[in-house]
DNA sequence: TATGATCTACTAAGAACTTAGTAGTTAGTC
DNA sequence: GACTAACTACTAAGTTCTTAGTAGATCATA
């Protein structure tokens, strides 16, 4: 079972997922500014995502865009839950004690986000 | 960059931290449980693992056992950071918040965790 | 219209991951 | 002592990932 992107995959995701739809060139300027990388380099591996369904390819004029096909939130959904199982045994408490015990987060920041998520809770 | 460990490094690993300490027969029947592996498959990888200093090969008898050099904790941090800086753009808020909103987590079982987490703290 | 720049399509090649086989050694047992 | 089982060392092969090159088409422009 391989993972649901691979990482330079996924790096392509973000990019076109920020701008909800990219070309080519723009997504290897993107990433050339981190880490060069040939343009040819970025279009295989974007058709390859056409392929895999989680891109759409769309003319534009006489070039192509490319247009998220997976939406964002359903892929880091399935990411997360991939990652859960490999490394917290399928137990998102455990990641989440991970978290706060590591002090990536203090129990404070913790509460701030628990007082966000209600807030937007109550808009839906 | 490759991850700090690969998908079948990890499921190796997770045996081996379990038990603090395993043979590669042992862990050979512990992954076969899942899914059928050979046994060589399995002892392959684990002298990949000692390579990587990630395990120790210790003579056991005529025989050998592997044993954990990184310390589980150590790894789950590492890889932790890779996925949050994949998946998150680096933000382990985001990340906790994914997990309260995606109802991996309801904020009532974050509450609970805090206590938990508050209690050990106190304990130290 | 010849030139250069840019894009697309096709192909390739090395690295790493994954899996497992073969040969040799050792230990137990009939 | 011969046979079988289990382990180790070495080697290999298929797959995927990663990177990028080449050739051909198109457009702008000098």
């Amino acid at each position: 079972m391989t993972p649901p992107l691979t990482r330079q995959e996924l790096r392509i995701m973000n990019v076109v997922w920020t701008r909800d739809g990219a070309t080519g060139r723009e997504v290897c300027d993107a990433l050339s500014a981190e880490k060069p990388v040939a343009y040819t380099t970025i279009v295989t591996l974007m058709n390859i995502l056409v392929a895999k369904g989680h891109l759409l390819r769309v003319a534009d004029g006489r070039h192509f865009r490319y247009e998220p096909k997976t939406a964002r939130r359903h892929m880091t959904a399935n990411l997360v839950r991939d990652f859960i199982d490999r490394v917290f045994a399928g137990s998102p408490q455990s990641l989440m004690a991970h978290l706060v015990e590591e002090a990536h987060l203090s129990p404070d920041e913790v509460k701030e986000l628990l007082k966000d998520t209600a807030r937007k809770e109550k808009k839906r």
